[in-house]
DNA sequence: TTTTACCTCCCCAGAAATGGCGGGGGTGCC
DNA sequence: GGCACCCCCGCCATTTCTGGGGAGGTAAAA
């Protein structure tokens, strides 16, 4: 199978990771710890809510640019999959069915990725959203192992990953999120789950002008352009919750 | 100080949660846990937008009570602390100069709290938030120590808290995704990030009576009552990203 | 092959949201 | 006391969205 099978938690990596002081420094311990996990690709993913992403790993830079040349991070089932998953997960468990799935799976393992993954959803406040990713080309059983003996590890590197990811990108921290008052946060959380504005007005025993008061405030503190915008806003960056 | 201070990695009460069956073996574990650590107090907390929590832990019912009654959620720097926060974090360097904090810090050390805590925000999609709590009473060296042991314990025990918490409460899991057509995607993205819908039209190239009939139709397919909940739940679903 | 889903376009009229103007009262901080 | 913020209300007109019809073509799945 190619990896080794019983090693020590993390190898002592851990530490190098925590002591790493550039974005090259991970690049190069996730170098090593591919090797010493034995396995194809070890890739920690960044993945902005505008869309932007970067991150560090073994994915051959080819790969990399064409991943992002093609617009994969709309089709790729792993993010997709992930973002909407509490827990690490692998890839065989992700909905592959779809004909763009497909063809990005086999685009994928033609460049190296692998048959076989396990990746872990991270995430920050107002909806940051960052991938653990260990891939390997191996027999499905050889894989589940693989899993189920190094499934913590993963996680505490995917922990110090991020960790150290966002202590040497500071500019890739949110915007600071500009408090919304208790009625704005109602009024918004009421329009996110359907209520017209007529609805909400009544709902929260108002009339219909404070409530547009209110989410007018709501769509300047957001920088928002229309009600559509500022909820969007509010929920991407967590201070509503549908 | 009172609690061990060297011991085999989560001394394999991981096991002993992942085989847990209901919120009362959870609660069974955490006491053993903060047996086995020797602290005071272990806690997980579920902590939703719209102000419902749940979890298990150590805390006595009377501070679990009067947390709820007094909404000390609201003014719990470590829920706030945590909830703009990336990473673990200390009780100590959380914001305690408010005078609503600091009259909670003294209540929350009346029930028994402890003055030493240590925090793991855990998030899920869509903006779901979990606590993940350590609290002792001791100096700040043993407890700075201590956390220096355990912290990677700590982390492996919030996910797995967070994964048997979500695992036997399917209730509060989000509802499977319904695809999206290409062109609905990309019109409720749009719409998300501002666009009008003569603005998304004239960027999408087609006429407005056809985005019309997208935004219905995707609108038909999440079941939502309007453009606002469709981005919404598009957005909390995962189904489109801003 | 038939069905299904997707993409595209058109009209109309009523409902809803927005933008701008004005007013009031309360709290808490410097 | 002034300032900032939160909470609440009214009227105006305009723009935008929504809901009900209709049509036709392609491409993939059953």
């Amino acid at each position: 199978m190619g990896f080794a099978a019983q090693l020590p938690a993390a190898g002592g990596f851990l530490e190098q990771l925590e002591a790493a002081r550039s974005l090259e420094d991970l690049q190069a311990v996730s170098e090593a710890l591919r090797a010493h996990y034995g396995v194809d690709h070890l890739v920690y993913h960044w993945v902005s809510a505008s869309g932007e992403q970067y991150g560090c790993g073994t994915y051959s830079p080819d790969w990399v640019q064409r991943y992002i040349e093609k617009g994969y991070l709309r089709i790729d089932p792993v993010v997709q999959g992930c973002f909407q998953r509490f827990h690490p997960v692998d890839w065989k468990r992700l909905d592959w069915s779809s004909k763009a799935a497909r063809a990005f799976q086999k685009d994928a393992i033609a460049h190296g990725v692998g048959n076989q993954g396990f990746s872990i959803p991270i995430r920050g406040p107002n909806g940051q959203f960052a991938l653990f990713t260990v891939s390997h080309s191996c027999p499905d059983e050889d894989w589940a192992q693989f899993t189920a003996l190094h499934r913590r590890d993963m996680i505490l590197m995917a922990h110090t990953f991020n960790e150290k990811a966002l202590d040497l990108e500071p500019g890739r921290r949110p915007e600071a999120a500009q408090p919304l008052s208790p009625r704005e946060i109602e009024a918004l959380t009421l329009l996110a789950v359907g209520y017209s504005r007529a609805q909400v007005a009544e709902t929260l025993a108002i009339s219909e002008h404070t409530l547009r008061v209110y989410v007018e405030s709501a769509r300047f503190k957001l920088g928002a352009m229309n009600t559509v915008h500022a909820v969007a806003r509010a929920l991407s960056r967590g201070l509503i919750v549908v």
